[in-house]
DNA sequence: TTTGCTTACTGAAACGTTTAAGTGAATTTG
DNA sequence: CAAATTCACTTAAACGTTTCAGTAAGCAAA
């Protein structure tokens, strides 16, 4: 039951296996006659012949390989790849990629874990890495020949392309969006905020529209090291254990806002009655939730799709360092409204 | 800027690569002294050598990779691979496999495309093929040399491997549940039912369920169309629109499950006042939709566990073809009520 | 007629590993 | 003490491609 390569196609064919690949790769510059083409396409599918995509890697050296890294906590006690998004961006990627003939060797990433080994050994023609933040797994990944992409990070380095959203601007546009329905006391609820990271900048944001209307920021703001759902709920009692001072929120990420959301109704308030709410993402699930949920939207096929496009330029010869800033919209939903006295 | 190789670290170590790979590998049946051991191990960190995959897997012919296929549609468009189910379940198949030393080499499919081309060329271990229906994609990979684990598929053949769950067994219970709260008219949503599919399986339950009970089953409680979010609000029109003859519905998949309360809440009724509703799957969306999802629980984190170790354990010699069959239970939460006169 | 160019191929090395088979030296066995 | 065995390695072939550097034939140009 042995394998059928290029030679048993060759010989089928009556050429070396020079030919074949010639054949198979329409290398430029070489010319094979229509006939010989002919014959050796016939003799490739008389024996089901498909090339091993590893022993092409070893010989030319890219392997049509995109890796990516997605953050991963044990399966079952949190969403997918522990937040929809990363799902939804994954899929987002696959699709890209499969349509431009590459393969994705996915891995996911734990707090401690090397990034090198998981991906490097491949022979990845790039690597696709999703909330990285910096630190020594940066660092190992420098020393690495291969194009790299860094998914919603600020680390401005030459080894890394990145690709994120107007995040700060976004921040803003949600918390004028909560001032001009007349809220003045808005929470601010996100995972941890740390240089670099897309938090902080969203804090930002968040703190440039209260200056702009004469606010002053919440020096309560709510976080946590961890975006997920059950923070989400964890916060709800937080913010009614704190008294309810706030009428709105703004939340950096809609699985958190959803959370959040659930566990006021656990604790019998009313959204959007009693605390409006704002998410951030997008994703899938805020359209679905009750009340569905007002939030910031990404276009998220398009940042898998850029992310993608960015290796491919990286690959083919592309040597400055690149970066992709995609905008942001509001969308309306039903989490907000007016404010009234209470 | 080359990169380093076994050879580099042979030289360095003042061994042969043999050596080198004998020391990497821990092979059984040689033996390497301490002290060389010690060399090697020294110059392969002095050179951060990492050994090449691709040159161990065409000469091994054994790959550590293993193939996932996963329903694809154009991102974008719904959720994560079409269901939140399958992402919850990439990422067990993913935490499993990268705990036993195994990459995922992951891909969507789309209809019409072809299996093969996808997996076997990169010479994986084995593939896991979730949502996968008989036809002529499974016929090409018969002839491939590779164990293959079916997900959720009641093809019995041979060449696959399969895991399941109570498909059966489940439906039953959902149906027995409505009807012990008092429930005689139930609909039955679906997703297509096809032979040798989870979903007929699933209405032989539902039947099984009704005939204990006494109760013909009535063409006019059947929704059936795809799998989906959209699907489900489209079922809820169609109910209100046939007069919304059941007080409950049995619903094969959450996703659908949570798109038909959706549906029905914009169409101003209540849950579970108006119809009470069971789903299927326990994915995390469940508990997160409003009002939570009475369901059928299956455990996704051991399904992809024993997807995974199928595989290895195929990949280790095992020869005859193996089936795994997971319990379920049901979950009450607050989509389910007993039944009153309207 | 020689030279040079084009066309259509082929030979062989290289990619970075694994592994079957072998090799000497040291050690044990009969 | 010779023979057999064990130990600790090495040699070289193989895995299935790509690709550089030819080559031989045909033809046009000088």
């Amino acid at each position: 039951m042995k394998r059928v390569s290029i030679k048993d196609v060759a010989r089928e064919a009556g050429v070396s296996a020079t030919t074949v690949s010639y054949v198979l790769n329409r290398n430029p510059g070489e010319t094979i006659s229509a006939e010989t083409t002919q014959r050796v396409l016939e003799a490739v599918r008389r024996l089901h012949y498909v090339p091993n995509l590893n022993a092409r890697s070893l010989s030319s050296r890219r392997s049509n390989l995109i890796g990516v890294l997605i953050p991963q906590t044990e399966p079952g006690k949190e969403f997918m790849f522990s937040n929809p998004f990363y799902g939804e961006l994954l899929s987002a990627i696959e699709y890209t990629a499969r349509k431009n003939g590459y393969h994705l060797l996915l891995s996911g990433t734990q707090e401690d874990q090397s990034y090198v080994n998981v991906a490097q050994n491949r022979g990845v023609d790039g690597i696709i890495i999703v909330g990285a933040y910096p630190g020594r797994n940066l660092e190992e990944l420098r020393g690495m020949n291969v194009p790299i992409v860094l998914v919603d990070s600020y680390v401005k380095d030459a080894a890394f392309h990145t690709i994120g959203i107007e995040d700060r601007e976004g921040a803003r546009m949600a918390t004028e969006y909560l001032i001009a329905k007349g809220h003045r006391d808005i929470a601010f609820v996100s995972g941890s905020i740390r240089e670099h990271g897309v938090n902080s900048k969203r804090y930002q944001g968040y703190c440039d529209a209260l200056a702009a209307a004469g606010i002053a920021p919440d020096e309560n703001a709510l976080y946590s090291d961890t975006v997920s759902y059950e923070y989400g709920v964890a916060a709800a009692g937080e913010y009614v254990r704190r008294g309810r001072k706030q009428t709105a929120a703004f939340v950096t990420a809609d699985v958190l806002a959803v959370g959040l959301v659930k566990g006021l109704l656990q604790h019998g308030l009313r959204i959007p009655e009693d605390l409006s709410v704002v998410g951030f993402d997008d994703v899938y699930l805020s359209r679905i939730c009750y009340p569905s949920l007002t939030t910031v939207h990404q276009d998220i096929a398009r940042k898998g799709a850029e992310a993608v496009r960015l290796i491919m330029e990286a690959a083919a010869g592309a040597h400055e360092r690149m970066e992709c800033i995609l905008p942001l919209t509001l969308v309306e939903r039903d989490s907000v409204m007016e404010r009234r006295a209470r």
